[in-house]
DNA sequence: TTTCTGAGTTACTTTAGACTAACAAAAGTA
DNA sequence: TACTTTTGTTAGTCTAAAGTAACTCAGAAA
């Protein structure tokens, strides 16, 4: 609570959030070594970025904890996310750009989005809730939902969202007819999370 | 035709070839302080990017003829001029921004903007010729037409493009009606660059 | 218990892009 | 011509963000 500066977050922080928490959805903890993973950087490339951040108010770091977004940190991290969805219903619902790659378009876009540009885009998209893969606008991962691996064999369920955005995955799935919105009933399902065999209306 | 880079151009690197073109367009030749004074900078910084332009092969610059673009630079500033331009119809053909805030909106827009997006964007635009003021796409200024105090008094014209697109003077020109399409008659011109007085249709 | 492995860390280097201070070269003006 | 102002340039500093090399330390394995 002292000294927090609160300048301008850099594009390379807003990166450093959103690893954070892409790891911290996964149930793991973010560790300097996780985030150099996620991020193709190097260890001590972390570190030094982690002290900047810390001395802007966006998060703290030990060595026990790991990484601890602050509020202002977890509401910059917020808003970047919401953003990027905007930005991806705006590639595939304005302009028209496939599915797959709307997410890795989604990522240069998401930085230069200001308050302004944001509310201009929610009217015209008609303040979607979601974005094409379905993930929620706001909050926090799709509330109510479950894993496809947790349907009974027999039972049928509606595709929600698709929570991997990455090209491969979202082509092969569209190849399927596996889109927010489908209905699906599991066939059978292999043990050890092995394949799943669906059908898909 | 030596060693010339080609690397990646940075977002700065771009706002130089612009400033470089903004320059070249009004008739004056780029010099280092002309340049510092357009990016609001240091006359030293401009000289240390000018030599990592250089060594890109964006252009030359020596103190006798100022600063010359390489066709390489030279298509790269073209490229980053229809983005923006491109942009701005986004913001307000798709997205229903105010004409004068489009611009300035645009100037970061522009930079994320790759071929594979700058595709979907004139597709979706249904392939514009001009930006929102009427400045063109392609091609240099706008060809074939004039500047108003080239009207002879109780000529008529229609006003093609405002070429200075600063939010201030757009929202001026807005409130008196005269935008691109409008048609104007001179009634009196003042000497010496003075006041006109104009009828807006 | 010792050893080994991997994570965390420190120290130092590099590059881009900005800055100031100071100096050199032109260009205008008295 | 001499003085003054503007412009161009050099040298050196600073910050953000990356990198390597090398060291420490904790936990798993022998």
């Amino acid at each position: 609570m002292v000294g927090e500066a609160h300048r301008e977050v850099s594009v390379q922080a807003e990166e450093y959030l959103e690893a954070i928490c892409r790891i911290a959805e996964r149930g793991e903890t973010a560790t300097p070594t996780e985030l150099a993973r996620e991020l193709a950087v190097a260890p001590p490339s972390v570190l030094g970025m982690l002290k900047r951040m810390e001395e802007q108010g966006l998060l703290s770091y030990a060595r026990q904890t790991g990484v601890m977004l602050s509020a202002y940190g977890h509401a910059c991290a917020e808003r970047l996310r919401r953003r990027h969805r905007l930005a991806e219903r705006l590639l595939t619902d304005l302009l028209g750009m496939p599915w797959a790659r709307a997410h890795d378009v989604a990522c240069r876009f998401e930085h230069v989005i200001d308050d302004e540009v944001e509310s201009y885009l929610d009217a015209a998209l008609h303040y979607p809730t979601t974005c094409p893969h379905g993930n929620p606008l706001d909050g926090r991962a799709a509330g109510g939902g479950s894993a496809l691996p947790a349907l009974a064999p027999g039972q049928t369920g509606v595709v929600r969202c698709i929570v991997d955005e990455s090209a491969p995955l979202l082509d092969y799935l569209l190849t399927l007819g596996l889109c927010p919105g489908a209905r699906v009933r599991l066939q059978s399902m292999a043990p050890f999370g092995g394949p799943l065999l669906l059908d898909i209306a």
